[in-house]
DNA sequence: GTGTATATGTAGAAGTGCGAGGTGTACGCA
DNA sequence: TGCGTACACCTCGCACTTCTACATATACAC
Protein backbone atom coordinates (compact mmCIF):
# COMPACT_ATOMS: atom_id res chain seq x y z
CA UNK A 1 0.00 0.00 0.00
CA UNK A 2 3.05 2.35 0.44
CA UNK A 3 3.90 1.83 -2.89
CA UNK A 4 1.86 4.08 -4.99
CA UNK A 5 -0.09 1.41 -7.27
CA UNK A 6 -1.60 2.99 -10.50
CA UNK A 7 -3.62 0.52 -12.45
CA UNK A 8 -3.94 2.22 -15.42
CA UNK A 9 -7.57 2.18 -17.02
CA UNK A 10 -8.15 -0.52 -19.33
CA UNK A 11 -7.26 0.43 -23.40
CA UNK A 12 -5.36 3.51 -22.09
CA UNK A 13 -1.76 1.55 -22.59
CA UNK A 14 -1.97 0.91 -26.39
CA UNK A 15 -2.13 4.83 -26.20
CA UNK A 16 -0.05 5.70 -24.37
CA UNK A 17 2.34 3.50 -25.95
CA UNK A 18 1.59 4.59 -29.31
CA UNK A 19 2.16 8.33 -28.07
CA UNK A 20 5.67 7.94 -26.88
CA UNK A 21 6.29 6.00 -29.73
CA UNK A 22 5.32 8.77 -31.99
CA UNK A 23 8.27 11.17 -30.77
CA UNK A 24 10.63 8.44 -32.70
CA UNK A 25 11.92 5.21 -33.01
CA UNK A 26 12.25 3.63 -29.24
CA UNK A 27 12.01 0.13 -28.08
CA UNK A 28 10.55 -1.41 -25.76
CA UNK A 29 12.00 -1.31 -22.20
CA UNK A 30 12.42 2.49 -22.43
CA UNK A 31 8.95 3.37 -23.39
CA UNK A 32 8.20 1.36 -20.06
CA UNK A 33 10.89 3.57 -18.41
CA UNK A 34 9.47 6.88 -20.60
CA UNK A 35 5.87 6.50 -19.34
CA UNK A 36 6.85 6.18 -15.86
CA UNK A 37 9.31 9.37 -15.81
CA UNK A 38 6.87 11.69 -17.97
CA UNK A 39 4.05 10.70 -15.48
CA UNK A 40 6.19 11.29 -12.47
CA UNK A 41 6.27 7.33 -11.48
CA UNK A 42 2.34 8.21 -11.12
CA UNK A 43 2.20 5.56 -14.52
CA UNK A 44 3.94 2.06 -14.45
CA UNK A 45 4.17 -0.13 -17.09
CA UNK A 46 4.51 -3.51 -16.01
CA UNK A 47 6.35 -6.01 -18.63
CA UNK A 48 3.58 -8.23 -18.51
CA UNK A 49 1.72 -5.62 -19.35
CA UNK A 50 3.63 -4.16 -22.15
CA UNK A 51 5.03 -6.52 -24.48
CA UNK A 52 1.48 -7.74 -25.26
CA UNK A 53 0.70 -4.65 -25.89
CA UNK A 54 3.24 -3.89 -28.36
CA UNK A 55 2.68 -7.32 -30.16
CA UNK A 56 -1.34 -6.40 -30.38
CA UNK A 57 -0.37 -3.08 -31.66
CA UNK A 58 2.27 -4.82 -34.38
CA UNK A 59 -0.05 -7.61 -35.03
CA UNK A 60 -2.59 -4.50 -36.05
CA UNK A 61 -0.73 -2.41 -37.83
CA UNK A 62 -0.03 0.17 -36.03
CA UNK A 63 3.62 -0.44 -35.38
CA UNK A 64 6.70 -1.16 -37.12
CA UNK A 65 9.76 -2.55 -35.68
CA UNK A 66 13.65 -3.36 -36.54
CA UNK A 67 15.95 -4.88 -34.84
CA UNK A 68 18.96 -2.31 -33.91
CA UNK A 69 21.60 -1.70 -31.59
CA UNK A 70 20.80 0.38 -28.39
CA UNK A 71 22.49 2.71 -26.33
CA UNK A 72 24.23 -0.04 -24.30
CA UNK A 73 25.25 -2.02 -27.54
CA UNK A 74 22.69 -4.11 -26.45
CA UNK A 75 20.30 -5.84 -29.63
CA UNK A 76 16.89 -4.20 -29.04
CA UNK A 77 13.52 -4.27 -30.80
CA UNK A 78 13.17 -0.37 -32.12
CA UNK A 79 9.13 0.65 -32.76
CA UNK A 80 8.30 3.20 -35.12
CA UNK A 81 4.63 4.13 -35.65
CA UNK A 82 2.82 3.52 -39.57
CA UNK A 83 0.34 5.94 -40.73
CA UNK A 84 -2.70 3.40 -39.84
CA UNK A 85 -1.21 3.58 -35.98
CA UNK A 86 -0.63 8.02 -36.47
CA UNK A 87 -4.34 7.29 -37.21
CA UNK A 88 -5.23 5.31 -34.61
CA UNK A 89 -3.58 7.90 -32.12
CA UNK A 90 -5.45 10.57 -33.34
CA UNK A 91 -8.73 8.66 -33.17
CA UNK A 92 -7.72 7.48 -29.81
CA UNK A 93 -6.68 10.97 -28.03
CA UNK A 94 -9.86 12.31 -29.10
CA UNK A 95 -11.33 10.02 -27.66
CA UNK A 96 -10.12 10.13 -24.35
CA UNK A 97 -10.23 13.74 -24.44
CA UNK A 98 -14.32 13.95 -24.58
CA UNK A 99 -14.07 10.65 -22.17
CA UNK A 100 -12.27 12.69 -19.59
CA UNK A 101 -14.82 15.54 -19.90
CA UNK A 102 -17.88 13.41 -19.58
CA UNK A 103 -16.35 12.01 -16.59
CA UNK A 104 -15.18 15.40 -15.25
CA UNK A 105 -19.01 16.42 -15.60
CA UNK A 106 -19.89 13.88 -13.74
CA UNK A 107 -17.47 14.40 -11.06
CA UNK A 108 -18.60 18.06 -11.00
CA UNK A 109 -22.22 17.62 -11.08
CA UNK A 110 -22.15 16.57 -7.47
CA UNK A 111 -20.34 19.11 -6.04
CA UNK A 112 -22.80 21.88 -7.38
CA UNK A 113 -25.05 20.15 -5.28
CA UNK A 114 -28.03 21.03 -7.13
CA UNK A 115 -30.34 18.25 -6.06
CA UNK B 1 -17.82 -0.30 -34.79
CA UNK B 2 -18.79 2.84 -36.98
CA UNK B 3 -21.46 3.86 -34.66
CA UNK B 4 -19.69 6.00 -31.95
CA UNK B 5 -19.23 3.16 -29.52
CA UNK B 6 -18.24 4.76 -26.10
CA UNK B 7 -16.83 2.22 -23.89
CA UNK B 8 -15.69 3.14 -20.55
CA UNK B 9 -12.62 3.32 -19.62
CA UNK B 10 -12.53 -0.12 -17.31
CA UNK B 11 -12.48 0.74 -13.06
CA UNK B 12 -14.64 4.08 -13.76
CA UNK B 13 -18.17 3.03 -13.79
CA UNK B 14 -18.00 1.97 -10.12
CA UNK B 15 -16.36 5.71 -9.51
CA UNK B 16 -19.62 7.06 -11.92
CA UNK B 17 -22.33 5.26 -9.92
CA UNK B 18 -20.89 6.07 -6.33
CA UNK B 19 -20.72 9.92 -7.38
CA UNK B 20 -24.05 9.71 -9.13
CA UNK B 21 -25.62 7.65 -5.58
CA UNK B 22 -23.73 10.26 -3.81
CA UNK B 23 -26.88 12.85 -4.86
CA UNK B 24 -29.07 11.51 -2.87
CA UNK B 25 -31.01 7.99 -3.05
CA UNK B 26 -31.93 6.91 -6.74
CA UNK B 27 -32.74 3.68 -8.44
CA UNK B 28 -30.49 2.11 -11.12
CA UNK B 29 -32.85 2.70 -13.87
CA UNK B 30 -32.30 6.53 -13.02
CA UNK B 31 -28.70 6.11 -12.47
CA UNK B 32 -27.61 4.90 -16.04
CA UNK B 33 -29.98 7.97 -17.16
CA UNK B 34 -28.26 10.59 -15.19
CA UNK B 35 -25.08 9.62 -16.12
CA UNK B 36 -26.00 9.70 -19.82
CA UNK B 37 -27.88 12.42 -19.47
CA UNK B 38 -25.27 14.72 -17.65
CA UNK B 39 -22.56 13.30 -20.09
CA UNK B 40 -24.35 14.80 -22.89
CA UNK B 41 -24.75 11.18 -24.01
CA UNK B 42 -21.16 10.47 -24.70
CA UNK B 43 -21.82 7.90 -21.91
CA UNK B 44 -23.73 5.63 -22.38
CA UNK B 45 -24.03 2.52 -19.16
CA UNK B 46 -25.24 -0.62 -20.75
CA UNK B 47 -27.44 -2.52 -17.79
CA UNK B 48 -25.32 -5.67 -18.13
CA UNK B 49 -22.56 -3.23 -16.85
CA UNK B 50 -25.29 -1.48 -14.55
CA UNK B 51 -26.63 -3.97 -12.48
CA UNK B 52 -23.70 -6.37 -11.68
CA UNK B 53 -21.73 -3.37 -10.66
CA UNK B 54 -24.68 -2.22 -8.41
CA UNK B 55 -24.33 -5.58 -6.61
CA UNK B 56 -20.93 -5.51 -6.59
CA UNK B 57 -20.68 -2.18 -4.84
CA UNK B 58 -23.40 -3.34 -3.01
CA UNK B 59 -21.50 -6.72 -1.51
CA UNK B 60 -18.72 -4.68 -1.04
CA UNK B 61 -20.30 -2.16 1.45
CA UNK B 62 -19.96 0.69 -0.76
CA UNK B 63 -23.88 1.08 -1.48
CA UNK B 64 -26.84 0.73 0.45
CA UNK B 65 -30.38 -0.37 -0.93
CA UNK B 66 -34.26 -0.37 -0.17
CA UNK B 67 -37.14 -0.89 -2.00
CA UNK B 68 -39.16 1.91 -2.00
CA UNK B 69 -41.69 3.45 -4.77
CA UNK B 70 -40.81 5.20 -8.04
CA UNK B 71 -42.49 8.58 -9.54
CA UNK B 72 -44.30 5.87 -11.45
CA UNK B 73 -45.15 4.08 -9.17
CA UNK B 74 -43.81 1.30 -9.69
CA UNK B 75 -41.08 -0.84 -7.46
CA UNK B 76 -37.42 0.22 -7.82
CA UNK B 77 -34.58 -0.34 -5.53
CA UNK B 78 -33.26 2.92 -4.40
CA UNK B 79 -29.50 2.95 -3.40
CA UNK B 80 -27.38 5.05 -1.15
CA UNK B 81 -24.06 5.72 -0.33
CA UNK B 82 -22.81 4.05 3.03
CA UNK B 83 -19.94 5.46 4.88
CA UNK B 84 -17.41 3.41 3.32
CA UNK B 85 -18.77 4.19 -0.01
CA UNK B 86 -18.40 8.00 0.42
CA UNK B 87 -14.83 7.31 1.51
CA UNK B 88 -14.20 5.04 -1.06
CA UNK B 89 -15.46 7.86 -3.63
CA UNK B 90 -13.21 10.03 -2.36
CA UNK B 91 -10.74 7.69 -2.77
CA UNK B 92 -11.11 7.16 -6.39
CA UNK B 93 -12.01 10.78 -7.61
CA UNK B 94 -8.31 11.51 -6.28
CA UNK B 95 -7.00 8.18 -7.64
CA UNK B 96 -8.79 9.76 -10.62
CA UNK B 97 -7.57 12.88 -11.18
CA UNK B 98 -3.90 11.96 -10.21
CA UNK B 99 -4.44 9.22 -13.48
CA UNK B 100 -5.98 11.66 -15.85
CA UNK B 101 -3.03 13.92 -15.19
CA UNK B 102 -0.77 11.96 -15.94
CA UNK B 103 -2.09 10.77 -18.62
CA UNK B 104 -2.58 14.54 -20.07
CA UNK B 105 1.35 14.64 -19.27
CA UNK B 106 1.95 11.80 -21.90
CA UNK B 107 -0.46 13.31 -24.27
CA UNK B 108 1.20 16.53 -24.31
CA UNK B 109 4.56 15.64 -23.96
CA UNK B 110 4.96 15.01 -27.82
CA UNK B 111 3.65 18.05 -28.15
CA UNK B 112 6.30 20.15 -27.00
CA UNK B 113 8.60 17.83 -28.94
CA UNK B 114 11.83 18.17 -26.30
CA UNK B 115 11.93 16.12 -23.29
C1' DG C 1 -54.30 -7.32 -26.49
C1' DT C 2 -50.28 -5.45 -28.50
C1' DG C 3 -46.49 -2.38 -27.96
C1' DT C 4 -43.54 0.86 -25.43
C1' DA C 5 -41.26 2.71 -21.38
C1' DT C 6 -40.10 1.54 -16.87
C1' DA C 7 -37.37 -1.47 -13.86
C1' DT C 8 -34.73 -5.41 -12.47
C1' DG C 9 -31.92 -9.26 -13.30
C1' DT C 10 -28.72 -13.24 -15.41
C1' DA C 11 -25.40 -15.77 -18.59
C1' DG C 12 -21.80 -16.06 -21.70
C1' DA C 13 -18.20 -13.89 -24.50
C1' DA C 14 -14.42 -10.86 -25.14
C1' DG C 15 -10.81 -8.08 -23.98
C1' DT C 16 -7.08 -6.31 -21.00
C1' DG C 17 -3.71 -5.47 -17.31
C1' DC C 18 -1.05 -7.82 -13.77
C1' DG C 19 1.95 -11.04 -11.36
C1' DA C 20 5.21 -14.47 -11.67
C1' DG C 21 8.21 -16.64 -14.08
C1' DG C 22 11.96 -17.51 -17.83
C1' DT C 23 16.05 -16.27 -21.21
C1' DG C 24 20.44 -13.99 -22.04
C1' DT C 25 24.10 -10.21 -22.04
C1' DA C 26 27.05 -6.75 -19.87
C1' DC C 27 28.98 -4.44 -16.04
C1' DG C 28 30.69 -3.35 -11.28
C1' DC C 29 32.29 -5.07 -7.00
C1' DA C 30 34.32 -8.04 -3.51
C1' DT D 1 35.95 -16.08 -9.77
C1' DG D 2 31.44 -15.30 -8.19
C1' DC D 3 27.45 -12.50 -7.26
C1' DG D 4 24.09 -9.00 -7.89
C1' DT D 5 22.11 -5.55 -10.75
C1' DA D 6 20.59 -3.28 -14.90
C1' DC D 7 19.34 -4.02 -19.49
C1' DA D 8 16.16 -6.16 -22.93
C1' DC D 9 13.28 -9.51 -24.54
C1' DC D 10 9.35 -12.93 -23.86
C1' DT D 11 5.17 -16.10 -22.16
C1' DC D 12 1.49 -18.10 -19.27
C1' DG D 13 -2.58 -17.97 -16.61
C1' DC D 14 -5.42 -15.36 -13.32
C1' DA D 15 -8.68 -11.86 -12.16
C1' DC D 16 -11.55 -8.48 -13.37
C1' DT D 17 -14.76 -5.64 -15.95
C1' DT D 18 -17.63 -4.45 -19.67
C1' DC D 19 -20.63 -5.74 -23.44
C1' DT D 20 -24.21 -8.16 -26.05
C1' DA D 21 -27.95 -10.59 -25.60
C1' DC D 22 -31.78 -12.57 -23.14
C1' DA D 23 -35.50 -13.03 -19.52
C1' DT D 24 -39.00 -11.11 -16.40
C1' DA D 25 -42.73 -8.02 -14.76
C1' DT D 26 -45.64 -3.79 -14.23
C1' DA D 27 -48.21 0.34 -16.01
C1' DC D 28 -50.12 2.89 -19.61
C1' DA D 29 -51.66 4.12 -24.31
C1' DC D 30 -54.10 2.73 -28.38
Amino acid sequence: MTSPKSDLPQGTLDMLILQVVACGPIHGYAIAQRIQQISRDVLQVQQGSLYPALHRLENRGLLGADWKESDTGREAKFYKLTAKGRAQLKTETANWARLSEAIGLILQSAEGGAL
